[in-house]
DNA sequence: TAAGGTCTTGATAACGCTGTCATTTACAGT
DNA sequence: ACTGTAAATGACAGCGTTATCAAGACCTTA
């Protein structure tokens, strides 16, 4: 089967129609009356009719090209479900799904010019940046100056430029606490995550207003800094738990940083969650693959990237005019690793 | 910063040749002397030219695109690693990288309208099909119907048509075994993987060999079948830790199933790897989140898509001629979950 | 019935590049 | 210097769409 690619004046052809017309019905335009549409249609089907992109593009200048860009994650899960949202809506709306990780750690000269190359390179029509690039000053500059709509997942200072979407992490955190405060912990220990993500500083607010809700003085020594990695959370939690006044539980930021929490309560022998709860954040796969596996805060992150995505078009499309920014809560999702402290330890 | 982006004619003119030898030089064809090249390329930079992919893609029938086919994963990080691989490859050749995820567990009809809408819609100049999809004959019959270059990715049955890349999973396997078997274990279980990845039988063959050589009668009951995921994974374990007369050693599959079976393992109060030793494959990111981490067999993941993507582009091209067939080995990876038996369980 | 709209439709010019093929230039060899 | 061949360059026609704008068809309304 030789690639005898129909075009649209054979289409136009056989309807008995000008380029023009078909042109209108590919499109979707309004004004075309409802039998010369229905013929028009009729024999694109009846040849296999494809509209050329590459012709599209260059007449219509626009590609129906949607770009994603990340940066290489700690958390695998994380982009791949991000992607299939993303994924989803694009094909929905019948555009296509363009990629673009930049390595991470890259010095922010190389991410700007790769999102500068990126844009020169495919001409997408839109483009979608993932946390933490959705807060890089250079990518966001590079795109504005190409003149590129863009949307943000979680940036930290969402402005009126760009659509965004992001997690309650305050609340969703705030909640945790929460549980852990109603178990009947009071030592609450803390890991951070990636100070470049503003949902670290977010998570963290959530969980010292959880505390001082209870009245709880806030104390610094429970709190560690961890990148969102794995290996960060297993020497955070080393450090927590190796602590003169050992906390009753501990609050990892996300739940790779929580596993590691876990395989460190295991290297010192202390029983998850008879002598140490944990919890994550996130929902992210490893929470149930850990024994026992995590609490944590699901983020519904193939619904924002969805809907995120969904925003975008309809701004390239103009059936959307302000930017939109969608908050999505966390619901707690409570599994084995945590409980109710062991009594000694259960201050009242 | 308005997009007044320069064309091929602004170029031509300040470079004071004519746009054909411009698009002589991007294209780096031959036969154009090294002074005028050079005063393009600066003519070029100078204007800060990108050719348009668009009409590229329309006057050259080429679009520089490069396809990515997967189906959604147990294991994300697998195929992050390799779209990874895959883009690394794309960039250093100047392709850009078009996703298409295929929903899991869909038909063979759907699979094969989504292949077949993919290469209509996107026109890539290849196409890069991971497993299972690399053993679809529906996807692969419109893929050669559109007359589109295919690579795959550890296909079972590698034919000339395609380039084709593969982890020598039977030896790894068979070295696991080994690593086991000196370990001095002599019941060593095996999780089976999914049936529609050739990668499962080429693992379990590994198995049986290593047994053979020891002559090691193979004993049914200890084989179980998994799918490649956490709970199957889990399931299995508990079936295989239950049996009365108990492994010493689990051999599963992936680290997934693996990462299950420790679950299972912590679940009956079994220590790994006092009770039982638990080994995976593929050294993805959870072997060394689980604790005990496991032991596992490495698979260049990203090394084998880098690879299999340049071979790809090399036969566009018109660089390379016959579909190459990479194998890649899988070194072994030891880790905390596999030990000498316990004295008592130790056959001699 | 004519005027004045509003829908529909089509002719044709871009869009920015590569392919083809003719032409010019360079450089051996005599 | 002269010819012959190969290397270097350019003119120009597409590639398959969409955009522009004009024209034709079809209603209303007076």
């Amino acid at each position: 089967m030789k690639s005898n690619k129909a075009k649209i004046t054979d289409v136009a052809a056989r309807a008995g129609v000008s380029i023009k017309t078909v042109s209108r019905v590919m499109n979707r335009e309004a004004n075309v009356r409802p039998a010369t549409r229905d013929r028009v249609r009729q024999a694109a089907t009846a040849l296999g009719y494809k509209p050329n992109p590459a012709a599209r593009g260059l007449a219509g200048r626009r590609t129906f090209g949607i770009g994603l860009l990340y940066e290489n994650p700690h958390e695998y899960s994380y982009t791949q479900r991000t992607l299939e949202g993303v994924f989803a809506s694009c094909e929905q709306a019948g555009y296509t799904l363009l990629l673009r990780p930049c390595k991470d750690g890259a010095g922010e000269v190389s991410r700007t010019q790769a999102a500068r190359d990126f844009v020169d390179q495919t001409r997408v029509d839109g483009v979608i940046l993932a946390a933490p690039l959705s807060d890089d000053a250079g990518v966001l500059g590079a795109l504005r100056a190409s003149d590129t709509p863009t949307a943000r997942i979680a940036p930290g200072a969402p402005d009126d430029s760009c659509c965004s979407v992001r997690a309650n992490d305050r609340d969703g955190a705030r909640a945790l606490t929460d549980h852990l405060l109603e178990l009947g912990h009071r030592r609450i220990a803390f890991v951070t995550g990636d100070p470049r993500h503003d949902a670290s500083a977010q998570r963290l607010a959530g969980y010292r207003l959880g505390l001082q809700a209870r009245g709880i003085a806030p104390d610094e020594a429970l709190v560690a800094q961890g990148m969102f990695d794995f290996e960060s959370g297993q020497r955070a939690g080393r450090a927590l738990l190796t602590l003169p006044q050992r906390p009753t539980a501990v609050f990892a930021s996300n739940d790779e940083m929580a596993a590691g929490v876990v395989a460190a309560a295991h290297d010192l022998a202390l029983a998850v969650p008879a002598a140490v709860s944990v919890a994550g954040f996130d929902d992210s796969p490893i929470a149930s693959r850990t024994w026992p596996a995590l609490s944590t805060a699901r983020q519904p992150v193939f619904e924002m990237a969805a809907a995120l995505t969904r925003d975008l078009i309809g701004q390239l499309t103009g059936e959307a005019q302000a930017a939109r920014h969608r908050v999505f809560d966390c619901p707690l999702v409570l599994r084995a690793s945590s409980a109710a402290p062991a009594p000694r330890n259960a201050e009242r």
